[in-house]
RNA sequence: CGCGGAGUAGAGCAGUUGGUAGCUCGUCGGGCUCAUAACCCGGAGGUCGUAGGUUCAAGUCCUGCCUCCGCAACCA
């Protein structure tokens, strides 16, 4: 019989960085989807990988002093890279996309050229900031003070060629899809993008560059390059031999069961992606599943917090497995979780040291000490094992139905109620009692024990997809042959020979001791943290002149902070009513929330340049301008107002 | 009135289609001694943000309000 295909993807990760905590999250996720699928029968196809091209890149390289594609092969390939994460978190992926690899490019080429014959890429202008030295488009929002954020220099409007996709096309298409159908999931996340992105209406989409160069080329236009969404987006089908020859597997695989991506990107995937293979005429994934991001304590994980959690750190110090473990268990996939190392330490505690491996220690210890590892064949059941075997018996549909609406957590708890029944069944059974009188009780005895070995081993089975290292040494320990942690054999009471050799090996997950390791992994964070010395970037100084009239027009004045306040609504704005010596008073709103308090700053003389056009921030009126020193530490902005002597009297000019 | 999410025991969270409010930690008491100072049982602790509405019945559906968090905007 032919098997079930089951086609899954992980995003493919942009190098530009290390990968953390939240990027293994999503592999981690979507590897136990895949080892359950397999597990399951399905003839499993999974794929990740990486989406190496763009300006970014081009432009850490060039700082790096190296080409992009050493850049990138030294991220993906490199000690510590990406491969060497998915390898240590025990990923099993059948295959690993790069976009940089040569038939990926080909095939992105001619899908392209597809699109343009087809009429729905087409060449239009693409209207921008425009910053003449160092050549490149901005949009209105990246622009730093009105100005190019690269070099602080003016920027004009202008356009310039590009390819355009005709994603306002397939709008009502993509609607009907996201709201009548179960295609994106969590169901939550359909409103998000139908009320933010398609109510509004569908932009086209401009899917080509040509000021910068690290990309695919389009091969019938040189000097353009294919922008992300193409090159991206097509890789769950390149990969699987889409106008290539590198694969030959399309016909079977796609269309991809499902796509498990973060909720950043679900926009891209459910909006887009669709858009463009509707317009190839292929057929669209079954499934995109949004997950949630794995928050800290405080907010989001940003490297300027310098609270990035190092899965290499945790995966070390805890085990791969107890890792994945965690991440599966703990967090609701489809939306945000906390992250903390103490939920960390007590889910592998609480879980895996005292329900399941204590469970296993101390029944593979009492079948050594009672029957030296070997049950005998004639046991004795009783009406008291039903419950168990009920339970245990049910437990593989319960946890196929949660694992099949992408809920590892729920499957994981289902796990668990058994293996927490398990341990109640030896109190209640209390074998140490029967053990007394072994000539009475042996039969009696030898069943109880089974009856654990095989709560066990059906749990273990369950497991192996999120455990599986774990999973094979617990089978090794209870006896399971290869028949044993099949999948038909979750189900199927009396799987394990009765008489199967059982040895009490190391303990699967020893107990963390919470305060100690704390204590260490804040070590390792407070030396991470130290600065390796401080470095201070500066600005370049102008290097062309301004004439002595220009500057003299500007009215630079010392102003007494009368009151400072926060703007309602606003994360940056303080609102400033100052006196500028004129007796009426001056209201300022400056974006330096991030830096200062407001009630720190009343009373101090400070410097504002006061003959600047009056101008509207969040519905109020800023007349002028404070001044600020700022420069870069650490790559990270700091600022500081000109904090002058309070002596200086309001008004006083400077110059 | 830009979009969305969330407010459930001291803390952290589950609660599918409305039908006796659960889990982990902590806490108090008991049991057991096979086991990784683990396991098992029980107690205390919740007006499920708030005010209304629909219903025989609302944590669950509807409306208003309050608070928090993302995104967006703003950041002269």
């Amino acid at each position: 019989m032919e098997k079930e295909k089951f086609y899954i993807t992980t995003p493919i990760y942009y190098p530009s960085d290390k990968l953390h905590i939240g990027h293994t999250y999503c592999t981690v996720a979507t590897d136990a989807m895949a080892r359950y699928k397999r597990l399951a029968g399905c003839d499993v196809l999974f794929l990740t990988g990486t989406d190496e091209h763009g300006q970014k890149i081009e432009a850490k390289a060039a700082e790096a002093g190296v080409t992009p594609q050493e850049f990138v092969d030294h991220i993906v390939e490199g000690e510590g890279g990406i491969l060497d994460l998915w390898k240590l978190m025990n990923i099993s992926n059948d295959r690993f996309i790069r976009t940089t690899d040569d038939y990926h490019v080909a095939a992105i080429q001619k899908i392209f050229k597809k699109m343009y014959e087809k009429g729905d890429i087409y060449k239009g202008t693409y209207k921008g900031k425009y910053c003449t030295p160092c050549e490149s488009f901005w949009t209105e929002s990246q622009l730093v003070d009105g100005k190019c954020p690269d070099c602080g220099r003016d920027v004009k409007d202008a356009e310039e060629e590009a390819y355009f996709f005709r994603l306002s096309k397939y709008a009502d298409k993509v609607r009907d899809l996201l709201e009548n159908t179960d295609f994106l999931q969590p169901k939550s996340r359909v409103n998000e993008m139908v009320h933010n992105f398609i109510d509004p209406g569908l932009e086209d989409l401009c899917v080509s560059r040509t000021t910068f160069s690290w990309g695919v080329p389009v091969d019938f236009d040189p000097g353009h390059v294919v922008y992300v969404w193409v090159d991206a987006l097509f890789n769950y089908t390149t990969a699987l031999g889409f106008e290539n020859d590198a694969y030959h597997d399309y016909d079977k695989y796609w269309p991809a069961d499902v796509h498990f991506v973060g909720k950043e990107i679900v926009r891209f995937h459910s909006i887009i992606w669709p858009a463009m293979l509707m317009s190839m005429e292929m057929p669209l994934p079954k499934h995109v599943f949004g997950h949630g991001w794995l928050l800290l304590e405080g907010g989001k994980m940003s490297k300027s917090k310098g609270n990035v959690v190092d899965p290499y750190l945790l995966a070390e110090k805890f085990g791969v497995d107890a890792l994945r473990f965690f991440l599966m268990r703990t967090f609701p996939f489809g939306s945000d979780g906390t992250f903390s190392n103490e939920l960390l330490i007590n889910t592998i505690n609480v879980d895996l040291a005292n329900d399941l491996g204590n469970l296993l220690s101390r029944t593979t210890a009492m079948a050594e000490k009672y029957f030296d590892g070997k049950l005998p064949a004639h046991q004795a059941g009783d009406a008291a094992d039903q419950d168990l075997i009920d339970l245990a018996c049910a437990l593989r549909d319960k946890y196929a139905a949660a694992m099949d609406q992408f809920a590892p957590h729920t499957a994981l708890a289902e796990v668990f109620k058994v293996i927490q029944r398990a341990n109640k069944y030896i109190d209640e059974t209390a074998p140490w009692t029967l053990a007394k009188d072994m000539g009475a009780n042996g039969p009696r005895l030898a069943r109880v024990l089974y009856n654990l070995l095989e709560a066990t081993r059906i749990c273990g089975v369950l497991l192996s997809p999120f455990i599986p290292d774990s999973c094979q040494k617990l089978f090794v320990q209870i006896g399971a042959g290869p028949e044993a942690c099949t999948w038909d054999s979750a189900n199927t009471w009396g799987s394990l020979s009765p008489t199967a050799n059982v040895t009490k090996g190391d303990n699967l997950f020893p107990r963390i001791d919470m305060a100690q390791a704390l204590a260490e992994l804040e070590a390792v964070s407070a030396a991470a943290r130290e600065p390796v010395a401080p470095s201070v970037e500066l600005e370049p100084q102008a290097e062309e002149p301004v004439d002595f009239d220009t500057f003299c027009r500007s009215d630079f004045r010392a102003v007494k902070v009368k009151s400072c306040e926060s703007v309602k609504k606003s994360d940056k704005l303080l609102k400033f009513i100052l006196d500028d010596g004129t007796g009426t008073d001056r209201q300022i709103l400056s974006g330096i929330h991030k830096w200062y308090e407001p009630e720190a700053l009343v009373g101090k003389t400070l410097v504002a340049i006061v003959n600047l056009p009056p101008r509207k921030m969040m519905g109020q009126e800023s007349c002028g301008m404070l001044i600020s020193a700022v420069h870069k530490e650490n790559g990270e902005e700091a600022l500081n107002l000109l904090i002058v002597d309070d002596n200086i009297p309001a008004g006083a000019k400077l110059c």
